[in-house]
DNA sequence: AGTATTTTTTGATTTATGTCAATTCAATAT
DNA sequence: ATATTGAATTGACATAAATCAAAAAATACT
């Protein structure tokens, strides 16, 4: 077990890639000290994705699991008669692959250029079993995870297209200001295509109603994926009105 | 530690709650081996909730985590403005009470008159250090939990009034079958109105909705919360076409 | 650069579901 | 058993968003 770790940890402090990795404190192996992380680094290899390739496929047996280091993901499902539903994007920092099944129950989809560091599933269980603090704060990841997905069930349940967009653009400035971006203006990696599935809507509807908060100088386009939001604190009161 | 645990632990085989238990099977506690769950059992408490009465509200400080024993509850988010919106429906044998913040962020509510299997959350978590299985156990617990809330998703996203309702009826059946009960006929043990909701719909959508479907023969009432699924894999083929 | 192709926007019309209102039914209490 | 109350159903009408269609803008290709 010990081996299978320290195997190919050529890590050192100083040409680790987990020490000087720029999502390390956002991600999983946050939780890990200097000394611990370059055994978790010893086990992951690296990954990059072309915009619209995918990561893994919905059915797909699961044996990887993946942090991503740059560019963002969709992740949706199919049904058996084909209608696709996004049930989220993911960014730099996040954690995907974890199924309660065999199998992936979604498709990852690069939406840009993307960087992965990935894990073996077994090898990573086996790491749980000497450092159980990955796990729990796996645990806790997971559990963020579902509080995310209750909340766009409350969205789809109950807002209007506007609130929808609103409260998307908001998010999508809290992810990056969680990244020590900028949370103004956001960028949306995706087409209107993805921001409509997304949110239950249509593309026209999605493009009427970011023309009308346009008029209602709620937020500025510059050019056609960023987005100045002109006071998120009106905006914030607008989803609670 | 190991003292806290076996503080109140009087269980032997003969007197042992959780021995005899009916829903331990599906419940995470079932990971355990008979002599392990006489230690758990010493760190649980039992409590009744009356149709009606909250288990915990949104917002309050997370200290406890529950299992359903008997009865059924419904888990809803309120957002500032007063809105409502149910977030899921869980039955004996489910786990609730986690969250990844410091305050549930959602408000559980009791259907019915319910029985509960209680445990204090840093108890249990130090229960987690002795007995991993557990904690990862319930990983996979809320990894399910997650699966299923992105499930809603698609039905919200994608799904007609007609589709919700039948694919919350599959649901319910199969949740009656894993507890070795009947998957036909169901019983809705929720008013119109929470279904409604969590639906995405309207009390009239959903009333109208029955009316047609019974009228098609897909379903048959049995007063009010009962209802005769007339041909389950016709009502799966009407989802998938 | 100039053309082709895809993406986004805008317009006209339809529709599924919501809203408002009234009735019927079921549960509980007197 | 009957009255009372709340829950569920049904009906008439309104509306937010979908659909169908076309134009404009952005991106990719030669």
């Amino acid at each position: 077990m010990d081996q299978i770790i320290k195997k190919n940890c050529n890590g050192t402090k100083d040409n680790s890639k987990c020490l000087k990795c720029n999502v390390r404190l956002i991600a999983f192996c946050g939780i890990l000290e200097d000394e611990d992380i370059l055994q978790l680094e010893s086990i992951s290899k690296d990954r990059l994705l072309l915009k619209g390739e995918d990561v893994f496929s919905q059915g797909d047996h699961v044996d990887t699991f993946y942090n991503i280091k740059s560019g963002s993901i969709k992740i949706y499902k199919l049904s058996t008669d084909g209608r696709k539903q996004i049930v989220g994007f993911l960014y730099p920092g996040d954690f995907l692959g974890m199924s309660s099944d065999q199998s992936y129950n979604y498709t990852a989809e690069a939406l840009e250029d993307t960087r992965l560091c990935k894990f073996n599933k077994i090898i990573l269980e086996n790491f749980f079993v000497k450092f159980p603090v990955v796990e729990s704060k796996i645990l806790d990841i997971v559990n963020y995870e579902l509080s995310v997905a209750q909340d766009q069930i409350f969205l789809l349940g109950k807002y209007s297209a506007k609130e929808r967009l609103l409260q998307f653009f908001l998010n999508i400035s809290s992810q990056r200001e969680k990244l020590g971006w900028g949370g103004n203006p956001i960028r949306l990696s995706m087409p209107r295509a993805d921001i409509a599935n997304y949110l239950g809507l249509t593309i026209e509807t999605v493009s009427r109603t970011i023309s009308e908060l346009k008029k209602e100088q709620l937020i500025k386009m510059i050019g056609t994926h960023d987005i100045f939001l002109h006071n998120k604190n009106s905006i914030q009161n607008f989803l609670s009105a």
